[in-house]
DNA sequence: GCGACAG
DNA sequence: ATCTTGTCGC
C-alpha cells in the first residue's frame, strides 16, 4: 500500500497501516497548556464490545451549570482489538457517539491512553488529533514500556517513557492501583494536574466518565437479555 | 501460585 | 470489554 494514502481517519486498515498512521501522526500531537477556565465543560467517552459490534457512550457535562447530555454510538467491528491499537478498534463507534452530541465540552476525557502508548499515539491522542480538540487519556493500567517516577506529591507519580514524561499516575481512594492520566492532545502535564483537582477531587474516576461507563454497561446488559 | 500489554 | 474471587506483590 502507498503510505501516503493512510490517514488518521482511515479505520479499516491493516496492522502495518495502523502502525504507520501512529508513527506518522504522533508528531501532530500538540503539547500546550489548557487553562483551567477552559476545563469548565467536559465530554467523557468510553466504549465496549458486544457481538462483533463496538458500542460507545459520550457524555457532556458542565462544571458550574446543570447540563448533561448522553449519547450512544455503535459500529461494526472491523479492526480486532490488539494492545497498542485500541483506536482502530473503538474509534469509529466513539466518533459516532460524539457526533450525536449537541455540544462537545472544551476537553474530552477518553477511556484509554494518550501518549502513554508504545508509539505515543494512543486512542486519546488519536481522537484529539482527528477532532483537533483537547483530549486527556484515562486508564487503569500502564502499558509495560512506561515507568513511574516520584513527584513532589506522594500520591502522584510521573508516567515516563524513554523520551520523558507523558502523564501522571494518581493514587486515590484506597484502591491499590493508580489511575493513569496521559496527555492526549492540546494539553500538558500541568493541565492534567489541574484536571485532577477540578474533576476528580479524591475520587478514582471523574464523575462524567463514571457515568458514561455505567450507562454503557447498562446498555450492554439490556442487549444481552435479547 | 497463575497472571502481570489500554479496552 | 466480560467472567469473577479476593484484598497490597516477586
Amino acid at each position: 500500500m502507498h503510505p501516503t494514502l493512510a490517514r488518521p481517519h482511515a479505520w479499516d486498515v491493516s496492522l502495518e497501516q495502523a502502525q504507520w498512521i501512529q508513527t506518522n501522526y504522533r508528531q501532530k500531537v500538540i503539547f500546550s497548556p489548557l487553562p483551567i477556565e477552559q476545563q469548565n465543560s467536559l465530554t467523557a467517552v468510553a466504549a465496549a464490545d458486544w457481538a462483533d459490534r463496538v458500542f460507545a457512550v459520550a457524555v457532556t457535562v458542565d462544571l458550574d451549570r446543570p447540563y448533561l447530555e448522553i449519547r450512544l454510538g455503535t459500529a461494526t467491528t472491523t479492526f480486532p482489538y490488539r494492545t497498542g491499537y485500541l483506536a482502530f478498534h473503538q474509534g469509529p463507534a466513539i466518533l459516532q457517539a460524539i457526533e450525536q452530541l449537541n455540544r462537545v465540552g472544551n476537553v474530552i476525557i477518553v477511556k484509554g491512553h494518550g501518549l502513554a502508548h508504545p508509539r505515543r499515539f494512543g486512542l486519546a491522542s488519536h481522537l484529539g488529533v482527528l477532532l483537533d480538540i483537547p483530549t486527556i487519556g484515562y486508564a487503569q493500567a500502564l502499558l509495560p514500556h512506561n515507568e513511574l517516577q516520584p513527584s513532589p506529591n506522594p500520591l502522584v507519580f510521573w508516567v515516563t517513557d524513554a523520551e520523558g514524561a507523558v502523564g501522571v499516575a494518581v493514587y486515590t481512594d484506597r484502591v491499590k492501583k493508580p489511575c493513569i492520566l496521559s496527555i492526549g492532545h492540546r494539553v500538558d502535564l500541568e493541565s492534567l494536574l489541574a484536571f485532577i483537582h477540578l474533576w476528580m477531587k479524591d475520587h478514582r474516576q471523574p464523575a462524567p466518565l463514571r457515568l458514561a461507563r455505567s450507562f454503557l454497561r447498562q446498555q450492554l446488559r439490556n442487549m444481552k437479555k435479547e
